[in-house]
DNA sequence: TGGCTTTGTCCTGAGACAGGAGAAAGTCAT
DNA sequence: ATGACTTTCTCCTGTCTCAGGACAAAGCCA
């Protein structure tokens, strides 16, 4: 079916658009406090917005002591679609056009089965979410995916962990398939926008948003805008070095922040510790499973098991090591951590916390909150959303 | 004398200034192929900046052709103050409205004596340079201080070489004693400013600027604007932990890249070396001057003396290996090197060089220059009178 | 001297915009 | 119910911004 199609006529009309998917008021008389715009100019502009259906009014609001106001709404039936490919997994949700979840899949999946391969799980999960009601159609789609990107063009640059994906032309092949607008990020990026847009980081201008997954990256924010590097690699954190001539690390280097945290170091840390027999917790989950995960190392520290949250604290001591170094450097506003290993929580985030405070400056973490996402996985769909919504939300 | 207050009217103007500033084209069709803006509103636009005398008419250029243009210049009799208060030094300079230095003075000074008796010695040095002829008074004046600034009042916050600095009004006592607008920055932020509109990062949107003086700061360009953080010390980097449980350091940690390298750490292991007699040309100068200073490791290194060299190279291996992590982190498209230390040169820089290129991650290091900056001592005085002529040159 | 180019000025009409006047639609106290 | 008051929204008018065409000025070159 035909989507929408009508892109804003001028940076008023973006500007009003944006307001309203981030919560503002729906009213002329208060859209035109916070624009700054006459009310005669503001009521044209929204009666164009009326016209091309981007807005529609539905409605009277509860009166205030006076006349009762019109609900100005964003375009009820606008559907955008968020996809946060992974390195083991790919989420895919539906969203309005206020950037609410409608429908929410969640699949595992291998990343190194390239492009071809995800893009019809991709496709297929999308066609599932249609299928069941939240959606016709799609009016734009947003995709994140772990590793590099150079954004203007959409294409993924040198993924250390998908060397399949390399130049492959992520945002023009999903646009054909699906006919509507695409934007490629970073994952961890687009976990960023999520949390500012709807989590932890609300009204934070300068955040640090580190995402603990299989790897190790993290989102760089300034001045509300993501900083995505020269070359697009910008937040690639794993592979600082967190202990002068350590462990090999998988990149050729030694002592990389990813040789000894993250998701598969973890998962590797646990094993050898199940088969050391320091830990008789994982080694009888070693021995049910055949291998073990992080999440492993999750339930068995909250059941109480000492090696699993010695390999917690120790992670979270080497990353916040690491951060610090960031925070002094950086100094942002907010340090947001999240990602698959969010599980393992308030061990993890106690121990990145101790280490922050007493090695970064005083001045930089005097009044720096060291917090966990809130969103979960739906950080990083909210945040493909949101950059697509950016995009078309912008003049023409 | 009366000084030059006009201030542009609005955000044309603004922009016709900077062009003018920063050496873009002075005739009113150049101009106007470079903004955005139809012939006639341009021309009105310079017919109210001829009026209020910020920028004067002089002449005529040679023919391209066709009729002779109008040369349009910055008011000639603009005159600012950049000042540079480094740990042990303080320098001050006078520039015309492109930036131009008309006249530099440096004097060494302790800048732990406190705002009083340093400012004393400013205003002596910029009486000198009035008397000189370059100025007969100051439109504006920017300055920078060895520490974090609290940027929209400029008031030093917290700065550890300067306790003394701690919360005095910078900007409103300098503003007062010269009688023209004041704008206060950290002195890296500054020197980062200075080279990129005169020097190696000219053209570059995304880049760090490294300075090693008596400490070690970094000044972050994003997007052609400086970032200083929430509080104001972003890129305080010479207390990131370049060694685990490593050196203690003044600043109660231990293994801060301070306590390694830097004008200070460097002074104190060459006297260590010339005590231990690791080095006699170290030694012999030890003796002569009773103390040794980073420039003495310099004049030995380039005298060919293994001990300082040595001194050189570790010290560049260790400011390499947290610029590694800086560049993984922000993935910039330069890095430039400055301070003090410069004059140890190419031996530096090289150390700097192998140990970025042989940790950050190749996507981020493949097309990264690293260099040397080239405006030495006017890179601080420039970027303040930078800063102040952004201020100047913005609506009022 | 005449064609051509470049630069700068003048003019006009279209559109952007602010703010006043006032209609529409409500609340609340009397 | 009535009138005073509030809030929301619309309409109108005068001012300002601005682009682009026409044209004058000033030069080059053959």
């Amino acid at each position: 079916m035909r989507r929408m199609t009508a892109r804003p006529a001028n940076a008023h009309q973006a500007r009003l658009l944006r307001l309203l998917r981030d919560g503002g008021p729906n009213s002329r008389a208060q859209l035109g406090d916070e624009i700054d715009l006459s009310r005669s100019k503001l009521a044209v502009e929204i009666d164009r917005l009326l016209e091309t259906g981007l807005v529609v009014a539905d409605g009277l609001a509860a009166s205030r002591g006076g006349r009762r106001s019109h609900n100005i709404r964003l375009a009820p039936g606008l559907r955008l679609l968020g996809v946060d490919i992974g390195a083991t997994s790919v989420d895919v949700a539906v969203t309005n056009a206020e950037l609410e979840i409608l429908g929410h899949l969640n699949q595992p999946m291998d990343v190194r089965e390239g492009p071809v391969a995800v893009f019809e799980q991709v496709l297929d999960m999308a066609a599932k979410l249609r299928a069941s009601g939240v959606a016709e159609g799609f009016d734009g789609a947003g995709i994140g995916v772990p590793g590099p990107v150079r954004f203007p063009e959409g294409v993924p640059v040198a993924p250390p962990i998908m060397p399949g994906w390399d130049g492959f032309p992520v945002r023009e092949a999903l646009s054909q398939e699906l006919g509507c607008p695409v934007m490629v990020d970073n994952d961890v990026n687009l976990m960023a926008m999520g949390e500012q847009h709807a989590g932890v980081a609300r009204s934070v201008k300068d955040f640090l948003c580190v995402k603990i997954g299989t790897g190790i990256g993290c989102g760089i924010v300034v001045g509300g805008e993501v900083h995505r590097g020269t070359t697009g690699s910008a937040g690639d954190i794993g592979h600082i070095q967190a202990e002068p001539d350590g462990r090999p690390c998988a990149c050729g280097n030694h002592g990389c922040l990813e040789a000894y945290f993250g998701g598969a170091a973890l998962a590797r840390d646990a094993e050898a510790a199940a088969r050391d027999g320091r830990s008789a917790e994982l080694a009888a989950r070693l021995e049910e499973a055949g291998s073990l995960a992080a999440t492993d190392v999750a339930t068995a520290a909250s059941a109480g098991d000492a090696t699993a949250l010695d390999l917690i604290r120790e992670g979270g001591t080497r990353t916040g090591q690491v951060i610090a170094g960031l925070v002094s450097f950086f100094n942002p506003g907010l340090v947001v951590i999240g990602g698959g290993v969010t599980g393992l929580g308030h061990t993890l985030l106690a121990a990145i916390r101790t280490q922050v405070y007493r090695q970064s400056l005083p001045l930089a973490t005097g009044n720096l909150p060291i917090v966990l996402g809130e969103l979960g996985p739906a950080a990083g769909v909210t945040g493909a959303a949101r950059l697509i919504s950016d995009h078309l939300f912008s003049p023409a």
